[in-house]
DNA sequence: GTCTATAGGGGGATAGAC
DNA sequence: GTCTATCCCCCTATAGAC
């Protein structure tokens, strides 16, 4: 409130709807709150976006492009060829930190996105899932295909499990923070990006490296 | 609708607050839509819960003192002294199969659960978040202790973050298995509760058993 | 581009009859 | 215990002045 100056409205109304569908959900951030922290009219959304899924689809975007090029970037960067042995940890790092890095509060309203993001799949509104998907998939598809070779002892029904519990373990590790917090009282800082990747990296690696399960034959279901 | 009998008005009640909570989510599942589906009246759900805060609460406590309470019988029964090399994937076991069989489709109507239950802990209603998490702090509580009895080489902090991620691996699993039948192609069955369970134990098991790390000292933030 | 005003639809809760 | 009717709230979207 009582900001100093007025740079843009269109991107107020997007920090303020990142803000507020991360604190309250996005059903459940009206545009009249919306509107209001942005300094802006109550019809400037539907100015601007169109509509609030409009709004939505661009709160999304303005940070998911930039992620994943930037996780696609490190992933290139990766040393996979010559004979090393961390590989894993490699690849998950270019995937991983991306992320947690956008997590850490930063001076210019980053500091929300983590929990929407964490959201972000398990969203009610169909839509949203569905554009979120899309913003991941080539990411996905590349990253999917690089641990293919660097763990070529994995079916691949198995691998993309493998990586199913990698994404939740880092979804929970940025949208829930808040629990670990209290359950170590204090002892873990789950909004430590660094921290978090430490830990997130050595974790997921050993799964990922485990001995491939012989599955028995249960076609339940 | 046409149901063939009625059977108990608060039963119902809970049955449809269950599935409506779980496909649109507990802000936007109105109480008009939950008395529809349970061919009951709008004024019901103030009668027999006092508000719409406490039908959730009884949505949600309905289904997690049983399970919570199978999660640490299970664990009881575990064969942690006799020097079995196992005690882990039996611990994991025992705290993951109560969720992944009760998210199975059963004919009462316990197969919407896991969606909502994978969301809660992300709910942006303050209250839900806390009421889940106090559902869950005994049993918590045990299999830490278990763990920690297995793992003595990790740190408090470092087991504690491992556990934070095997939760999340869990939770990702029951409410966003869509994308990983999406991802697939089909390849992968998520709403198998056996094949899930498998591959999960597996992969937290190597996660948990992963050498410590060494924390580089960084008190960033 | 930005505002005010309003249309038009739902929402949760409750009083009071049965 | 269950119903109807109603109070009063907030929502999104849009029309039309500036």
């Amino acid at each position: 409130m009582a900001e100093t100056e007025h740079i843009d409205t269109r991107e107020s109304l997007l920090d303020a709807a990142e803000s507020l569908f991360s604190e309250h959900g996005i059903q459940a951030a009206s545009l009249r709150a919306i509107t209001q922290q942005a300094g802006a009219n109550l019809a400037a959304v539907n100015y601007h976006f169109g509509s609030k899924d409009g709004l939505v689809r661009a709160v999304f975007s303005r940070r998911l492009k930039p992620l994943n090029e930037e996780r696609i970037r490190l992933l290139e960067a990766c040393d996979l060829e010559n004979g090393r042995e961390d590989g894993v940890e490699q690849v998950l790092n270019a995937f991983l930190a991306p992320l947690l890095r956008a997590v850490r509060a930063t001076p210019e309203g980053t500091r929300e996105f983590g929990r929407l993001m964490g959201r972000a799949f398990s969203e009610p509104n169909e839509d949203v899932r569905k554009m979120v998907s899309e913003e991941f998939a080539e990411a996905i598809r590349r990253f999917l295909d690089a641990l293919a070779r660097l763990l070529p002892s994995l079916s691949e029904q198995e691998l993309l499990w493998r990586f199913h519990f990698a994404a939740g373990a880092m979804a929970h590790t940025v949208s829930c923070g808040y629990l670990l917090e209290k359950l170590s009282a204090g002892l873990c800082h789950a909004s430590n990006g660094d921290e978090a990747l430490e830990y997130l990296v050595s974790f997921l690696a050993a799964g990922l490296r485990a001995p491939a399960q012989q599955r028995r034959s249960s076609q339940g279901e």
